[in-house]
DNA sequence: AGCAACTATTGACGTTAATCAACTGAATTA
DNA sequence: TAATTCAGTTGATTAACGTCAATAGTTGCT
């Protein structure tokens, strides 16, 4: 193997069990070595992909941090997930072949290039990626659900508390802290994903600060209380 | 071929172009005509899967009308979509191999059943199908970062315009009129769809009705104007 | 360091939609 | 037909959030 070679096998990647399937054999990983293409860096700031550029590829995440958002017809914006690790961006390209949305580095990044067609190329022979692949894309399907569920049915508070503990829990099964995070999006960010206005998101932190749920130095967030924080969002039912 | 074979064979159906892929050869038509196991009719108030149960089946609507919804664990209930004839019920369910929301018929129905390894077996043979499967997971994530943006950005009136010019304009592909529609769904289900309590789902169309925008009688809508509803939803830039 | 530009916080006030409640009309049953 | 139930409408009031505006803290630049 050229060093080159092993620069993009997935086979020595340690994000692997996060975007890959498990259990493979030899043979089969030696098949999905095949699928990522080359790796590509992204400042901070920089766009991974804009809505209405042909699609070709997928990119898995190796390190950094991604928004993606949508713009409707007249401008409105609408930030519709924040990526890390491990996880699959470009997903909404595939039906028209064209990205539909834009994705932008939060933080300095690195991604996979996996083009689309080889990924079907492969997933016709090697069964588990197929799956996998359906399993990646019903997965986005149901996280939106969710996101869903929090914008028609859930108030400023519940929404935050929500946020949060989200973004804990993917950081803690990434090896981060389960209590203490840096957010890596702007307020301004986080209001557009919850569907609130930045001055609702100051104030709503202001008033987890206040009842000692949190403590927040600008983006540095420490979670003091969270079971607290999973009440607001699921509050217990009292009859 | 029997008359049984005959009655679920995709080839014959009428409704092929909404769910099946185009252009297919006769050899590739033969495969595809084994998706379908076998149709189900469900009736009016009746539920085709469960949050909970175990996937093992994509459904196909032949007839009739769908709302399919979620409920968080502290009861708080979401419909996260209406379908239609042609479009596809169960995608969510393949990520934990367990459906995560309801699938409620708002009028009697019939589906065609598709198990879901089937679709997978031919999927590896048939790269049309395979193409497709990929297109209508995607389709839905687009859909749904349609719905992410009106609970997200929009105002009560900006949604309902919306909601109604997504209907009729689905409906039209299917055949029907561009300004006459019956609500298959409850104001109450358009209220949870739509994040706004039913109310506001009432008085909203009565602003509509005043406006001369749209009639309505019960369920019954017809649009008037539009054009208006189109501006609703996108407002005009006035700079 | 000093200044500009950006980001976030806080307060006062306005708007929108939720809530509570009464009522109407349609559908269903006795 | 009357009685009951359910779905939808309308009005009055309130709560939640948005808007506007002032201020403070941060970051980056020269």
């Amino acid at each position: 193997m050229t060093p080159q070679t092993i620069k993009v096998a997935c086979s020595n990647c340690n994000m692997r069990e996060l975007c890959m399937p498990m259990g493979l054999s030899n043979d089969e990983l030696d098949r999905i070595d095949d699928l990522v293409t080359t790796r590509r860096k992204i400042k901070r700031g920089d766009v991974l992909f804009h809505s209405g550029e042909k699609f070709t590829n997928l990119f898995a995440i190796r390190t950094g941090f991604f928004k993606t958002c949508i713009t409707s017809e007249d401008g409105r914006a609408q930030v519709t997930g924040f990526q890390m690790a491990g996880e699959i961006i470009g997903l909404d390209g595939i039906f028209n072949d064209t990205h539909t949305c834009d994705a932008v580095a939060l933080e300095d990044a690195e991604v996979c290039v996996m083009p689309f067609d080889r990924i079907e190329e492969i997933s016709r022979e090697v069964n588990s990626l197929q799956r996998h692949v359906h399993k990646i894309m019903s997965r986005e399907i149901v996280r939106e659900h969710g996101i869903i569920l929090l914008l028609g049915s859930m108030r400023a508070e519940e929404r935050l508390a929500a946020f949060l503990l989200n973004l804990v829990q993917r950081l803690h099964a990434r090896g981060f802290s389960q209590s203490e995070l840096i957010l890596r999006m702007s307020r301004e960010e986080i209001g557009s994903y919850l569907g609130m206005k930045i001055e609702t998101v100051s104030r709503t932190f202001s008033k987890f600060v206040e009842d000692k749920i949190v403590e927040v130095k600008q983006r540095h967030v420490r979670i003091l209380n969270a079971d607290a924080l999973k009440d607001i969002v699921n509050p217990k039912a009292c009859d």
